[in-house]
DNA sequence: GGAACAGTTTGCTATTTGGCAAACTAAATC
DNA sequence: GATTTAGTTTGCCAAATAGCAAACTGTTCC
């Protein structure tokens, strides 16, 4: 599944994993190098490095190489998709439980008129 | 990897595939029969089930079977922590360019001024 | 009770993943 | 120029995924 059809396939599929969320973490608070991210977990390089080319591949992060340190920064884009896509949905759910409490308090309205 | 550590890995993890996300999609207007929700799809009701167990899993829907009709209906609490997550880091985000823009307009400041 | 319907189970693929260890490249430092 | 440092490549493994087809279970309807 090289390709994604969406956007939100890559970004829901990049932050799925906590290592990679806690990578997102950390660049929201500014840019980092390899081996500054990579310190706070138990594995490997060559395994962290996976995940940071996964993050880049589904475009959640972008990376340059100066001398022999890698730079990373976080790109937010693909970031407020997601955001904007969960967003729309609570919208809709709300919406759709606003209805039902609506039809809720009209159905009990009517039970006290005909109680009366 | 059947034990998510956190729920946010459930809720990415069940949103980086379209077929799911379309789900919640429908979902999120209002509770529906399985039958109903693998229709749109190309895929056989196996391989669509496959998702639907997969998002009952992750805790984004859940579902009742009376008679011989399974309706599911959406569960919003992982929805939301996934939306939070997400707004708690652009914010860290906005906080960060928010200082670099401010370092960058102090500068032009200074320069224009060393220029007069 | 027989047919149609809604969903489920089973068994089979190919692909992707998340991790390891070991060897390697290129830049900085002494 | 030798050594440390930062990152990269390669090859390997076990587990999970996304799909298929075919056979099966239980419900509803005629």
């Amino acid at each position: 599944m090289e390709n994604y059809q969406s956007s939100l396939d890559a970004a829901f599929h990049s932050l799925a994993d906590p290592t990679r969320r806690a990578v997102i973490s950390r660049l929201t608070k500014g840019p980092a190098p390899v081996k500054e991210l990579a310190e706070p977990f138990a594995m490997g390089l060559p395994a962290f490095m996976k995940h940071l080319r996964v993050l880049e591949k589904d475009g959640l992060i972008s990376s340059e190489k100066i001398g022999r340190v890698r730079t990373c920064r976080v790109n937010s884009e693909r970031l407020t998709a997601a955001e904007t896509w969960l967003c729309e949905q609570r919208r809709l759910w709300q919406a759709g439980t606003d209805r039902l409490a609506d039809y809720v308090e009209t159905q009990m309205s009517r039970s006290i008129e005909n109680a009366e």
